[in-house]
DNA sequence: CCGTATCCATTCCGATACTG
DNA sequence: CAGTATCGGAATGGATACGG
């Protein structure tokens, strides 16, 4: 028996992990986030087996969160690249990041998250509401709309 | 042969994957913060085979993620609550439900995301530097700690 | 009500070898 | 470089039946 597929769920955090809730295909992104374009770029950045790479890549890429473009550096190679809809995947993977920095503890090296422009470490992922206020865990709900 | 373990990736988003990256637990955290305390509420929810439920729950709680306490309503029972570390996952369902609201779609019904108090749409999930900029994709990188 | 115990199907993932 | 082909092991997920 499948998994149960949550794409027709109403609840957009069900249908959002129907589509990227996987264990690699954030840790593609992340990586293509970075600058990541390449087949064995992704494959030596991520140590897992080209065979899945090759199913994630495709899957990414129907999702047009990824997309296959010919090379900028002029070889006859492809590369994948970002689109809006993957970039927009930003602020998932930043609290991701920071959940992790204070959550999931490791002796071995780690690293943490700061902004490009000074160094400093990022302080935090605030959820806005329309008039600006920053809300709290409680402080949102969802409404059925259709 | 085994998944690759990440608990010892050096990067916070591998890390935190490796905890809560897999298809049920950040729909049981969603749960949880909605105030679900008990198995058979959860169960309702999610549709899910009690097996796994059980499982799941037992990984969360090992996690600390949820804790079992004794049932609030008195009965000879036990519910599960978020603790704070389960709490602090919430700016990354936020910005998984505002990210499946607009790339997710579907024609079924479907939910989005309010602010309890006026009922407004959520404006969106912002990553804050620490002298306050809001921060895009590309303004972050992550840098070697330990 | 809250699980456990079995059993089974499917999917995921890794290793390796091979191709244009 | 960028995959494809094949294999096997492991984990996941579902159904069902049973127990405290």
């Amino acid at each position: 028996m499948r998994r149960k597929r949550l794409n027709k769920a109403a609840c957009p955090i069900a249908r959002a992990l129907d589509v990227i809730g996987d264990w690699w295909s954030l840790l593609i992104v992340r990586d293509a986030m970075r600058g990541t374009t390449r087949f064995s770029d992704f494959h030596k950045s991520l140590g897992m087996s080209k065979n899945i790479l090759t199913r994630r890549l495709r899957t990414l890429t129907g999702q047009k969160i990824l997309e296959l473009v010919p090379a900028a550096d002029g070889t006859a190679y492809q590369e994948y690249r970002l689109t809006d809809k993957g970039r927009s995947l930003y602020p998932v993977l930043m609290s991701l990041a920071l959940w992790g920095q204070d959550n999931a503890p490791t002796n071995g090296p780690k690293s943490h998250l700061v902004d490009r422009e000074h160094g400093q470490p990022v302080r935090g992922v605030n959820v806005i509401a329309s008039d600006g206020r920053i809300l709290k865990a409680g402080e949102t709900r969802m409404v059925r709309t259709g």
